[in-house]
DNA sequence: GCCAACGTTGGC
DNA sequence: GCCAACGTTGGC
């Protein structure tokens, strides 16, 4: 299984978003890499810190699961959607998706500077400066020292 | 609101 | 194929 890191901003979809509606598309993300991973490298089960980007503070909240195969993100053929694309079509869809399900929110919120300050954590992608990147692949380690700061043992 | 970082676009 | 201009991200 792979680990992931997909940020949102909670004003517009938070973890406690997540938990209410159970299963949500992952819409709108248009950057090459991050469609890639999806497209390419996520599997059905893996599971994702959910980072809340641009909060007060950041940091992550929870975890999520890809909870399906891939499949093109529909807001692109939309002409109503902020997401439309022009140049996709059907037959050549450029932005593809996955469903992610709510797995827990952590009892711990854990805070982007308190990320930083943990050695242990030294070498995440949303670490390094710079990093835009809206889904990130995460190191089992880190992934596993996430869920101990924010306090959530992972299932058997 | 500022601004650094970085991805994309489009003229050439 | 280069690269300047532009738009967006996201921490602060």
């Amino acid at each position: 299984m792979r680990h992931w890191l997909i940020k949102s901003e909670p004003d517009v979809f938070s973890i406690d978003d997540l938990s209410k509606v159970k299963r949500e598309p992952w819409t709108g993300v248009r950057n090459y890499q991050a469609r890639n991973s999806m497209r390419d490298d996520m599997q059905p089960g893996d599971l994702a810190l959910f980072y809340h980007s641009n909060a007060v503070p950041p940091g992550v909240a929870g975890i999520a699961r890809v909870a399906g195969a891939p499949y093109p993100d529909p807001t692109q053929f939309d002409p109503e959607s902020e997401y439309f694309d022009p140049k996709a079509s059907a037959e050549n869809p450029r932005w593809m998706l996955v469903d992610f399900e709510f797995v827990a929110k952590f009892p711990a919120y854990v805070p982007l500077q308190q990320m930083k300050e943990d050695p242990a954590l030294e070498g995440m992608a949303v670490l390094q400066k710079g990093t835009r990147l809206s889904i990130t692949p995460v190191e089992a380690k880190h992934f596993k020292r996430l869920c101990k700061l924010g306090g959530w043992k992972v299932e058997a």
